[in-house]
DNA sequence: AACCTATGTAAAGCCACGCAGGACAATATG
DNA sequence: CATATTGTCCTGCGTGGCTTTACATAGGTT
């Protein structure tokens, strides 16, 4: 028997919580990036870095966001870890085969 | 009987993966501190400071456990993210009082 | 044209945190 | 007793988020 996954991870990379916040949430409530920032209580460079997809959503951003939108915190952390997860997954995909499976006696 | 709330949605204070590796994991396995280490690729401190639940369990260490327990890095990552968001809420309680809420018009 | 706003970047500094490696005392365990 | 294991502590290193200051550019307004 193929040792078949017990999950399998999404095929596709995970979109980055940024992208949604760019394209859709933002023009739908027709915001600037400066007023988004200033509502959400963090610096413009900051959003910035998030709708650039050069930083991640941090628990603490993700509680704000979901403040922010009314939709909850798990959706952005959701995305963002799912995201952390496929790249760990791929960059540790070496070392992963180093890594014996146990299962108790 | 489980007794691990390990998904619940915004129940109370969700337990650190530490918790679980340290009470259940590893005794079943008979395993020591440092030959569990040894075979996660880390150094004893670092999964001692786990085990201790003085730090986290990254989307990395995630991987390296999900291979080595055969349960998938899910389970792992996503108590990490519960346990950091539900602190993350406490944390920012007072401050996203003065984030507001919008809606698309 | 001049003016103002928003934006995209860049740089510098601060701080938190994960991780490795060395070291040492205390406590099992054979 | 002798070895192994563990719990801590420290140092050093690298990364990454966040702020503030700063500058250049594109759009829109008067």
């Amino acid at each position: 028997m193929p040792e078949h996954p017990v999950k399998s991870p999404a095929a596709w990379r995970p979109s980055h919580p940024g992208e949604l916040l760019r394209e859709d949430v933002l023009p739908a409530l027709r915001l600037t990036v400066t007023a988004a920032a200033e509502m959400l209580g963090v610096s413009r460079q900051t959003l910035h870095a998030i709708l650039s997809e050069k930083s991640s959503v941090t628990p603490e951003m993700a509680v704000r966001l979901g403040k922010f939108c009314g939709n909850g915190a798990e959706l952005w952390l959701g995305m963002q870890t799912a995201h952390d997860l496929w790249q760990a997954q791929k960059d540790l995909a070496e070392i992963v085969k180093t890594i014996p499976t146990l299962r108790a006696a």
